[in-house]
DNA sequence: TTGAAAGCGCTAACAT
DNA sequence: ATGTTAGCGCTTTCAA
């Protein structure tokens, strides 16, 4: 960027002042003489003084935004948490800057290290599928960085988090699944250590036993990759179809893992619900347009972004440091629509 | 943010050595003594020396950082070209600071001013709906910023632009539902200055033509805020519907516009393609999912994003002024799905 | 081959 | 009430 800015030396040589005296005014500082004051904010005005946040930064050590990591903005339950982010950010005065992990820890990585290299004020981050290693966060987070956790959240670190109530959401489907009469219902799941997954799993393992089934492992794949590849998708499915106790309905883990899902039955035309019951977690906003229209779990997604953004700018705005955290969790709600219907078959004669 | 990074000074002390020494030693200068040199890439080695890119964005005035602004990240196609965007500008080593408009002209200008001001090498834009002025763009423009345009381009700034040939779009798509043998295709359509609704609308009139049909104002609404807000398409569309000749089709100017309209369909019953024949711009990866499956014009999102990016690129790695611009003109694919399908009324008898 | 010093834009402690 | 100076981390001219 070759442009140059107006700085405020520009200001104080065609005032004749000291480039202090103009900072001072600029920043209305008790110092400085109202008339001196009004003849540079005026000039300043009249110029399109603007102060360089680069320079800010490097001094202060801080320039008012906030990083955000998620995998994928093009997931409808992350771009509507990122929409409750901006919606407060915004209004509190900070620029917020979004990046994408892909699932991949090494975009992470980069991705986080880039942000706190850019000075950012904090960061919200829900962890990518192939995080294990928090190294990363961990140093960022004992050093100072004030961190909020949202979605998928990590035990280790200590500092606000935010989720839903992963388990009952998961409880919610897949009992409402078996209640319908389905048998087998598989799970397909994000990657096994994540704290949704763990969470969602064990929330459809409660359901079974309250309904009298035992867990069986057979039923469950993970994605790894969290089903960002429809291969991934595939495969999983694949391998839940072949097997003998072939699955009569799917609980859906995941935005991505829902919708690839969906795909793979359409593409081997597998028929909800008479073939297959469906209930998944899923944000899309078109889940009552599609054929049949689509059992969900839905997160406040805009809601989760909003909270972890007050808990956030809480902490950069604290004045001293923060000691007692807390894991706001919010409740997802089971939207229920044709996938899930199981259809009597006429008797047999 | 409070913590302390390690700084060349700090190599500088425990070696023994000046800054500039190791400044110099870490970018392999030829002045400096290979034994020097190994030293301190060791050091800076073991205790994970990173430079600092606020100290170098304030001494250099760039950033290896290049600005988006697109309207909605939540839109499918905006995604799409993100990951276009990040696909290029990764392996070229830049980094990517995204960022939403809303349809909002505020929303840009602040965003704009704010990616100006940290120092970005380089823009890539798609307007928002609300944009007329472009004082903002172009006042950076002139003095040397690097923009490619992408989607919605401006006609009075001079540089790089990428878009798809919006008007063959338009026009594959409505000449498909006329000959389909729809008579009454209305044109639901985004802000009425915005490049792309240009384009998209001589597409669709000349269809019109084609087809021995006049150009009907009345068939046509724009949503000045680009149907973002679902009250908006419902206003549009309530007055369409109200009117004597009742549209029997419908061309969807746009991703958000097409989403939309097909929440307004359902909600008042409006199957199609029985009651109404539908084709839309649409980049969401679930139109073959949809009930009855969407017929769409697709556009080269992620190829988009790709070609922008390498533009820009080029635009900011150029050693001398660039002169000569040009505009890459993609081609959107027309998938047909079943909401276009008349189906023949049977006789009356 | 290495070091000292200036400067990028800004703020703040310390004069005056 | 205003100015001088130093410093944030880094590069780079100039000097040694």
């Amino acid at each position: 960027m070759k442009f140059e800015a107006v700085t405020i030396k520009d200001i104080a040589k065609a005032l004749g002042l000291s480039t202090s005296t103009v900072s001072r005014a600029l920043r209305d500082s008790y110092e400085i003489s109202p008339e001196t004051k009004k003849q540079v904010l005026e000039y300043a005005q009249k110029i399109n003084y603007r102060p360089n946040p680069i320079a800010l930064s490097l001094k202060e050590k801080r320039s008012h935004s906030i990083g955000i990591v998620v995998s994928e903005i093009a997931n409808n339950f992350f771009s509507q948490v990122i929409n409750g982010i901006e919606s407060i950010a915004y209004d509190r005065g900070y620029n917020v800057v979004i990046t994408q992990s892909h699932e991949s820890y090494h975009r992470e990585l980069s991705n986080v290290q880039y942000l706190a290299s850019r000075s950012i004020d904090g960061l919200l981050i829900s962890v990518s599928a192939e995080t294990q290693d928090l190294q990363h966060l961990q140093g960022l987070h004992d050093k100072g960085l004030p961190i909020v956790f949202f979605d998928r959240v990590v035990e280790n670190i200590e500092t606000h988090k935010v989720t839903i109530d992963n388990a009952r959401g998961a409880f919610d489907a897949t009992h409402y699944l078996l209640q319908q009469g389905y048998q087998q219902v598989a799970a397909l799941m994000n990657a096994e250590y994540l704290s949704i997954t763990r969470e969602r799993l064990a929330g459809y393992k409660n359901a079974m036993n309250k309904n009298g089934l035992s867990f069986d492992p057979d039923l469950v794949q993970y994605c790894r990759h969290g089903g960002l590849d429809y291969e991934e998708v595939e495969q999983a499915l694949d391998q839940l179809f072949s097997q003998q106790k072939r699955p009569d309905a799917i609980f859906g883990g995941s935005d991505t893992l829902t919708t690839n899902c969906l795909r793979y039955l359409k593409a081997h035309n597998i028929r909800m619900p008479e073939d297959i019951g469906f209930i998944g977690f899923s944000n899309i906003d078109l889940s009552e347009l599609l054929s049949p229209s689509l059992s969900v779990v839905r997160q406040p997604a805009f809601e989760i972004g909003k909270l972890a953004t007050g808990l956030l700018l809480e902490l950069i705005e604290s004045k001293r440091p923060v000691k007692t955290f807390n894991t706001q969790v919010l409740s997802p709600s089971l939207l229920i629509g044709e996938s899930s219907q199981r259809i009597k078959k006429a008797k047999k004669l």
